[in-house]
DNA sequence: ACCTGAACACCGTTCAAGT
DNA sequence: ACCTGAACACCGTTCAAGT
């Protein structure tokens, strides 16, 4: 076994000379957590989940990374307030096409499901917890849809449930799915490559996955997505 | 700003003579691929995901860290294999139970449901990719329930991903609700909680959240995870 | 073939000190 | 009230060196 063990002394590190943030000049107005918010959504477009650190964040609020504690209590925190936050402006756009009840569910549905789509992070951190607007509205939303529809009271609650469970559920599925296409591999190529594995299965202990494993490159998510409302929509009694 | 940087020397840390691993003696066998996902599920389950460590793991193997690496490529990849390996063991315990399909159905759903209730952690990393054992033999279970069931071949394909897309989408949904239930509240204590918030909402925005917001806290979720199931059930047409 | 652990290049978070 | 960044206590991953 080895005896050397290790020791910080103090002394000058030609990696922190090179490196020394050559940032901008410090901003004059105080910071808010929409700004921070804002900023840390920009980040997670454009340069994915792992490229969030406070550092990063702080740089291009050009501020102190323990600035952004002040306004934030913490990473999951942030996380929370960003995937909302880009929830709540997906519901916001349907707000107003409200036309029949079906079609709305379908128009919120989708909303929701292309904002997954387009930042594929938002995935990663929800469920239902104290002060999530965005989801709240999605929420109500379909909750009064459902009323308008004319669903008695007591198959509501479970109706409600299953629809709101499946958006987010399988929304977040799908931007599972987003997320890991982004090197080397397209959408087409890793649905392709799962078609040929599923393609060369057992036929004796797989015979729907070598069926249906041709159907996989060309589908539409977005469409198999809408059938699924469907189906929930069709299992439904208005009276 | 301070002149004072950084740079590591050789000395005794005396930190690390305090801290040194008291690890048991080594062991003889060579490491295999299973009893590290084994263990990985023994941190998971009993001290949860962020316990999950490349040390804490190469201790209770009473082995290096770096070992690990000769087996699975990264963290990533070990979760991903823990998560598959519950999903697997659940749906291998339902296998031989196989009556009415739509009864199967419902037994591989509450399977997977439960098996994510029991190991939360599971919901964090999936998503349909190439060598998932598990999720693979879930896919097959519910396709071939369908096809038993008469569903027409041209609605086959987006029933079974409703159902599939719901069964998962809906347990990881649960299993993150679970997961942060663990530090003082209980989910009891979370729901009260949310269904105070939701009753306090202004009656013009949120009619719906106020109404619903009693029926939260006596809920069952796993009995309403099965309405769902059966809601989409309702929604198809056998021929 | 398989294991070891020093070393590297980071992290999130805290907190005394500043303005 | 709000910001700063050194310091702390970690991480995952690599890789030369061992057996």
């Amino acid at each position: 076994m080895s005896a050397n063990y290790w020791i910080s002394v103090p002394f000058v590190s030609t990696w922190r000379m090179a490196n020394k943030a050559p940032r901008a000049e410090r901003r004059t107005e105080a910071l808010s957590r929409l700004q921070i918010i804002e900023a840390a959504i920009a980040i997670l477009d454009s340069q994915g989940e792992a490229a969030l650190t406070f550092r990063a964040l702080a740089a291009r609020l050009s501020t102190g990374f323990g600035a952004i504690y002040w306004h934030v209590a913490n990473k999951e925190a942030l996380l929370a307030a960003a995937a909302d936050h880009i929830v709540s402006a997906a519901v916001e756009t349907t707000q107003l096409t409200a036309t029949e009840p079906r079609e709305f569910i379908r128009a919120v549905s989708l909303a929701v499901f292309d904002a997954f789509d387009a930042h594929p992070w938002v995935g990663i951190q929800l469920s239902l917890s104290p002060g999530r607007v965005g989801m709240m509205q999605v929420f109500e939303a379909i909750g009064g849809s459902l009323v308008a529809l004319g669903i008695p009271q007591q198959d509501r609650f479970d109706a409600w449930s299953a629809l709101v469970n499946y958006i987010f559920g399988v929304a977040s599925q799908n931007a599972a799915n987003a997320r890991r296409v982004h090197e080397g591999t397209t959408r087409e190529g890793l649905l392709t490559e799962i078609a040929e594995r599923w393609g060369e299965l057992d036929a004796a202990q797989y015979p729907f996955l070598r069926e249906i494993a041709g159907h996989l490159p060309g589908h539409d998510d977005r469409q198999q997505f809408l059938a699924g409302i469907d189906l929930i929509l069709a299992g439904l009694n208005p009276r």
